[in-house]
DNA sequence: CCGTACCCTAGTTT
DNA sequence: AAAACTAGGGTAC
């Protein structure tokens, strides 16, 4: 295993991993712990992506990493590490619930998934909680992804579209995914089959990679803004979900429109056009996280 | 654009 | 204490 580390000083506005991998936007990481969504800062994660295992765990002025390769670049474009948050932040407007939720969370950053595996986890996140979602996507990857073995451990990769085509719906509602088992076998299928890949929507210019991702079963306009955003680079996307919707109502009113698209576009210029992703992962994780005694940073 | 059915489980109420 | 009830990051039809 290679070592080494990441100095935090590298990473404009800094990192709070736990907030990062904890906050509802990535499924790809478990908490070796096991206090997923109820520990404390300071734990390692690990996840394997291009058959290498990479473990993380924040310390107090570095990322620190141990992996079967070079971690590092991995890391910076997981992590979106080179992302200046403190430029970000300033773009974004002066307005209470937006800077409190920055002022707690100062480190959040959105992550980069691996493009199908996100997919398939907020085709998995309908009418769901964070931790169940993240136990299905670990159920999957533990009975249908390949394994890998490392000083004596085994670990599992994210199921391939291949693997999860192959599957049966019986077999994915074993795995508790319900009513989204179809989905998830049918989005599959098109993928392995080649009729389409969410990577195709990239570069395409926003509103058009929406409607693009919509075609995969069991994708809406939220699961699409969800990808787009957590994997794609779009940052400004803003996944209009309950919790959001909500804040709407009681902060921004003016913004409540009759489509999803026509809020979309009204609440995206209210937090910033660009990066208005990023002020709406911060609300999220902000609103979530309340009354749960954070420590804030 | 609108309404309803859909699956599962932890947590709460009866 | 068992059994009903509720809600949780929506989508397909």
């Amino acid at each position: 295993m290679e070592r080494g580390t990441i100095p935090l000083e590298t990473c404009p506005g800094g990192l709070d991993l736990r907030a990062t991998l904890e906050s509802g936007q990535s499924y790809r990481w478990r908490r070796e712990d096991g206090l997923l969504y109820e520990g404390v800062p300071g734990g390692w994660y690990h996840t394997v992506l291009d058959g290498n295992l990479i473990r993380v765990r924040q310390t107090d002025r570095a990322l620190e990493w141990e992996s079967t390769t070079d971690a590092v670049p991995y890391l910076r474009r997981l992590l979106r590490l080179d992302d200046d948050l403190d430029a970000i932040v300033g773009t974004g407007p002066d307005d209470p619930l937006l800077c409190e939720a920055y002022a707690a969370h100062r480190g959040l950053r959105i992550v980069n998934d691996p493009v199908f595996a996100c997919l398939i986890s907020f085709i998995c996140s309908a009418q769901m909680r964070v931790g169940r979602i993240h136990g299905m996507q670990t159920t999957l990857a533990d009975r249908f992804g390949a394994s890998l073995d490392v000083d004596g451990r085994t670990y599992h990769a994210f199921p391939t579209p291949d693997q999860l085509a192959s599957t049966s719906v019986e077999e994915l509602r074993d795995c508790s995914l319900g009513y989204r088992a179809p989905y998830v076998k049918r989005t599959a299928e098109m993928v392995a089959g080649g009729e389409a890949h969410p990577a195709e929507a990239r570069g395409l210019d926003y509103e058009t990679a929406r409607e693009f991702l919509t075609r995969f079963v069991g994708v809406g306009n939220k699961v699409a803004d969800c990808v787009l955003l957590f994997s794609l680079g779009y940052l400004e996307a803003v996944p209009l979900d309950t919790w959001i919707r909500s804040a709407i109502e009681e902060y921004y009113p003016e913004c409540d429109r009759d489509s999803y698209r026509e809020t979309s576009r009204a609440i995206r210029e209210r937090l910033g056009g660009e990066y208005a992703g990023y002020a709406q992962t911060y609300v999220f994780h902000h609103l979530r996280t309340a009354g749960t005694a954070e420590a804030g940073e």
